[in-house]
DNA sequence: CTGTTAGCGCCTTCAA
DNA sequence: TTGAAGGCGCTAACAG
């Protein structure tokens, strides 16, 4: 019942009174043109019998998959809208994308993984980031498969076949100019450290910030884990000079620190600042609404998968693009940074 | 350089002085027991090769490809986490997830997706509701791969061998209720028509609660798409017995609703309260915090994955088991519908 | 317990 | 333009 006897191109073949080699050619768009009328038959025939073409066997004669595998710490937020926008990307190129998850940032899961992908034959990788080190990677990838990675800085020439990165460490850094031209006098960043390289990314740009522009001025680093909201905040409040502005890792982050502020009756933006990045749904409808950073998914999307192609084609010929790629993020300026008139629901530029 | 030679079991088999036939056997955890000495030649061989199993080969000779197609509408929210503990699950059974995404609910993108999925002879299918309708879904699926549903309501037997379906009409049924024990004197609630069958059922269980718990009260239905909130709220509350209680359609729009409340402000709970669905991150760190309904999701990926691989492995004797499994929500009651007395962060119950 | 031998379904020269 | 034949890497009987 469960498995009724696949059509295979011998039955089309057959239905059609051609030979297999025939079929084959016109039904994966010919190489080799056919007479219009061998064309009809065989696609009338495969039509007939409901014939569908059986990847495997195609992938393992031909040596080529057209399958992408993408590894991302997570579905949520950022990297679930990642992988779809990758996804559409892959099939417009006429591939396939294999999402894996590793489950937060988890090197064993990782591993697995990317074994499974090799195990299918994928014809390159993308990796948000990784967890394991260089050298299980490089173990791992050195077997051939071109490896893309997203959002990975500094990785070692022979690994990846180069990055395109978000530009997470200048928006932090702009961020501060921000809060510190909306008057700010005390800042600080509230850090996620379990997201690793990301993270750091945004604390390396927070601190160049205030070296370039800081004048000297107070500021803290603390993370958001275990953090509690409503003691920070006081603290925040009565230990420094006001307004405070604060840098949060994302928007949850920022929802959090919100919240805090409402409860607490911290005016926003009078007394306190907040910026956000990913320009997520929360942003847009937080209130008050959330200066936040909006991240250009299709290119990023585009730019990895254009990489990885294009190193799958030319083979060396690809060698020139610049190994890694900046993808600069967009300020949408909202209520958290900046009181405007009209109403606290107005915003400088649209949200998403 | 990009594809260096593979290495196949030809080569361990030479490697190790023994055939490929014992290659395999030792391989593939022993359907056939071979001597330690043997083993332990093998496993070495490979290892030093550095040997990696050809999925589509194997596939292909096996019939079969330990491969499960899961499409969903999306990766954000719920539907990445429901995406995520079903890989998990997959992977404990040792079977692969192959997630697409169909943006939305794109009845040409599902087909395509349905269609690739096929090509790769997944060995069973998992897709949550399904945009196109049943007689094209009937056609592509009863060539014989079997197919779950996750939160597929009243689909005709012949395509689906089952689903698994949360209680979301029972929920809204008991969101109903609360609100009224609470003393709401006027109902609403807020859909999201473009979310189709989901919407049905939440709106399904938010009129039995009215026609049983109601006693003729009043109630209305708006839908968040296009809705003005502040022109929404300040019209409920004018033209309406107070307290208002609202259903929202999951905590995404809850969270607009309570931003609006603030902004206009309203007073939560006293004036009006809100329920939310998903015990999102949103509900538990929303302020005031959002009561909500918690989803069981890794129960609700056990059960899709047992129903499945039952199916697979039984032929028949799966018949059994009942058609449709229902699973249910956990209200976790927050700020939004109670005003607890020691502060307005605490929790009936403890959030995710 | 180990080796031999057919395929699995498709693609790809190479002749015809 | 079409057909015949040899593999791709692995598994599954069946012999030894």
């Amino acid at each position: 019942m469960s498995k009724p006897k696949q059509v295979t191109i011998v039955d089309v073949a057959e239905e059609a009174g051609v030979s297999i080699a025939t079929v084959s050619n016109v039904l994966n768009r010919g190489g080799i043109r056919s007479s219009k009328e061998t064309i009809r038959k065989v696609e009338q025939a495969a039509e007939r019998l409901g014939y569908r073409r059986n990847t495997m066997a195609a992938g393992l004669s031909r040596n080529k998959t057209y399958e992408i595998g993408l590894i991302v710490p997570g579905l949520n937020g950022y990297y679930g809208q990642l992988a779809e926008h990758l996804q559409v990307e892959a099939h417009n190129r006429g591939y396939h994308l294999s999402v894996f998850s590793s489950g937060g940032f988890d090197p064993e899961i990782e591993r697995r993984n990317l074994e499974v992908l090799q195990q299918r034959r994928v014809d390159g990788l993308i990796c948000h980031g990784l967890a394991m080190g260089f050298e299980s990677t490089r173990s791992i990838v050195n077997s051939g498969t071109p490896l893309v990675l997203i959002n990975g800085w500094d990785w070692p020439e022979d690994i990846a076949i180069g990055a395109v990165n978000l530009g997470f460490a200048s928006a932090c850094e702009q961020s501060v100019k921000l809060l510190l031209e909306r008057g700010c006098r005390t800042l600080c960043y509230v850090s996620s450290k379990r997201s690793k390289a990301i993270d750091e990314q945004r604390h390396i740009g927070f601190i160049r910030g205030m070296e370039r522009y800081g004048n000297g001025i107070n500021y803290e680093v603390a993370d958001a884990k275990d953090l509690d909201v409503d003691v920070f905040l006081r603290k925040m409040r009565e230990g420094h000079p006001a307004p405070i502005g604060i840098v949060a890792f994302d928007d949850h982050v920022a929802l959090r620190l919100i919240c805090g502020t409402l409860r607490l009756g911290i005016e926003l933006p009078e007394e306190m600042k907040i910026v956000g990045i990913n320009n997520d749904y929360i942003a847009e409808h937080s209130y008050p609404g959330l200066t936040s950073w909006d991240i250009p998914y299709t290119f990023q999307a585009q730019m990895a998968i254009d990489k990885l192609l294009s190193k799958l084609s030319n083979q060396q010929a690809a060698e020139q693009d610049e190994r890694e790629i900046n993808v600069p993020l967009t300020l949408i300026e909202r209520h958290t940074t900046n009181a405007l008139k009209g109403g606290v629901n107005e915003h400088v530029a649209k949200g998403n």
